[in-house]
DNA sequence: CTATCACATGTTATAAAGTAACAAACAAGG
DNA sequence: CCTTGTTTGTTACTTTATAACATGTGATAG
């Protein structure tokens, strides 16, 4: 049933209401959470909110930066424990090709998310993806796959131009 | 044309010949970067050889501090400086989500490989790869796909038991 | 030959990313 | 309230990676 999902890739790139897109992420995040008995703290919630402030993945250290502006803490465990929190939680993604995090467009549904990541603006995109060729050969080769990552890295619609 | 080749994944994972594995992929290397006019000198081809004793995913400073036993430097740079020649020239590949290498098992071809990575021992297979779902939708949403990482985590055959 | 130029290596220093370990604060149920 | 588990604060450190510049080396045009 996580095959095809009929979600369109997130509206990073194109244009669309982004304080809707914020709020309904937080709604949904907040229901998550609060759902699965974790704890939405104010650290969590801020570093979510950074996040949604664009679609732009950010560092652990541009995070704390902002968190240690705001004197919500200055060392990186704090950053570091917060992100770790939302991707538990599947409200944040770690992108591996930039070290680095984006909130999580559709939080709640299963996904294995492919991301297209502009090289240029770090925007980054989450699409359904559907890892299917690599699952075939890890069969045919006796490989469990537990995770898997795939990243698209190239331009964006506006910086191609 | 790079879509359907007829590789199968490689042998990281299953029993074979290494030695005769290691010499084929060394004599297609040396080929390969004499007719490219790089130089293929003895740091470069040490590393790769290094990377070819296993099929296993080695992090830069691993690989500088065999290096360094056998005189050859010592310095950060001169393992980054030697692993970035060999993934120019399609010699090794970089695995995003270890910050970690691993020798090209096929050099030459055109490929957009996908690896299959063991957790438990840090083997890494190959496979030919085709990320075709998200391809489909960086065309819908006007993104230049330029390279792409795909990534399997999980645990090989042998780390099942 | 040998001067020159491109490429490769050596070295210093530092940046960037990530974590282990332990102490203090806090929330929630008994 | 008091205990228990979770979260936060903090120190200190490890791992990964790069900028910048000096030195060496090898091919080739003169």
């Amino acid at each position: 049933m996580s095959e095809t999902l009929k979600i369109a890739p997130s509206p990073a790139m194109r244009a669309h209401d982004h304080d809707r897109c914020v709020s309904r992420v937080l709604d949904e995040a907040e229901a998550a959470t609060s759902a699965s008995g974790a704890r939405f703290t104010p650290v969590r919630r801020r570093v979510l909110e950074i996040l949604l402030e664009s679609h732009v993945a950010l560092g652990a250290y541009d995070i704390l930066k902002r968190l240690a502006a705001e004197g919500l803490g200055d060392k990186p465990p704090v950053a570091y424990r917060a992100l770790d929190f939302l991707v538990e939680q599947g409200l944040a993604h770690r992108i591996e090709s930039l070290n680095a995090f984006v909130a999580c467009m559709h939080p709640g549904q299963t996904h294995n998310p492919a991301f297209m990541i502009c090289r240029d603006c770090r925007a980054v995109a989450e699409a359904p993806g559907a890892p299917d060729a690599i699952a075939r050969d890890a069969a045919r080769i006796g490989f469990q796959v537990e995770t898997t990552v795939v990243e698209a890295e190239g331009l964006c619609p506006k910086c191609q131009k």
